[in-house]
DNA sequence: TGACACCTGGGT
DNA sequence: ACCCAGGTGTCA
């Protein structure tokens, strides 16, 4: 399968590599986004994917709150939806449409980003990010969070300490842990972080099993949402009663971020 | 280290 | 009609 004919909806979606100041130049634009390319593989780290073409050319999508990418088979055109800024055909070998991927990105708080090589990717692009939170082990895991003085659930927030914890998710595990989100990292024993670590995982694959917790809005190709929210045990959650022992949940901001935790079940 | 900007649509 | 959430880049 070949992208082709790339068409491009809202060029500002196109961002430049980390640390420059410009986007590719106008005449390299289609070119840079894969146009006449086979895709060789698709790689993720943390909230960030990749496509990587036969040819070395890739492709970074940050998917911000929003991003996603939407593949339809078929060889007839797609309807168009709103905020679908970069549409590509797929083609088979004969030249023959196979379907459509699509970026869309509602919010806009995502991008795109064209880059030159894995090598570019993995040493500009990617290089700030920490290890992945679900591949990371767990001494890695609570080396790392321990650093700094910052609050528990900041340190999880921030991706060039561990790369995919997002603010749900970080509530979500810090609750599962029995960790409140404002202690400080560096004051918490190993073998409470290695409750919060076993955690992030089991509240990040139960999530993605279950589809997400969806902003309201989204839907995935089949229109559903995301499943998750319904198992929010504090997430979203203030005022009222926590499941396990009946206390308040309640929330303020920590890292720049809502939060909401337990306070009889977070200590 | 933190506040602010970006953007949209759902909730009020 | 207004407020707010989310992730991350930028600025003070």
């Amino acid at each position: 399968m070949r992208l082709t004919r790339v068409q491009v909806r809202r060029v500002d979606v196109i961002k430049p590599v980390k640390g420059r100041r410009t986007a590719v130049r106008a005449d390299q634009r289609k070119r840079s986004l894969l146009e006449g390319g086979r895709i060789a593989s698709v790689l993720r780290h943390g909230k960030r994917l990749a496509l990587v073409a036969e040819d070395g050319r890739v492709l970074e999508f940050g998917l911000g709150m929003s991003g996603h990418l939407e593949y339809s088979e078929g060889i007839r055109g797609r309807p168009e939806q709103p905020h679908e800024h970069l549409r590509w055909r797929l083609e088979d070998s004969g030249g023959r449409a196979r379907g459509m991927l699509v970026w869309r990105d509602p919010r806009r708080f995502g991008g795109v980003t064209p880059l030159p090589s894995l090598g570019d990717l993995r040493e500009r692009q990617w290089s700030h990010l920490g290890p992945d939170a679900l591949e990371v082990g767990e001494r890695g895991f609570i080396t790392r969070l321990k650093e700094g003085n910052a609050p528990i659930k900041a340190r999880l927030l921030n991706q060039t300490v561990l790369a995919g914890v997002g603010n749900i998710y970080a509530d979500e595990a810090l609750f599962r842990a029995g960790i409140n989100p404002v202690r400080k990292a560096s004051r918490i024993s190993s073998s409470r972080l290695g409750s919060l670590h076993r955690a992030v995982r089991a509240v990040l694959s139960e999530a993605i099993r279950a589809g997400g917790s969806s902003i309201r809005t989204f839907r995935d190709p089949e229109g559903r949402m995301g499943g998750f929210q319904e198992s929010h045990a504090v997430y979203g959650r203030q005022g009222e009663r926590c499941g396990q022992c009946r206390t308040l949940i309640r929330a303020r901001t920590v890292g720049g971020r809502t939060t909401a935790w337990c306070p009889g079940c977070q200590l």
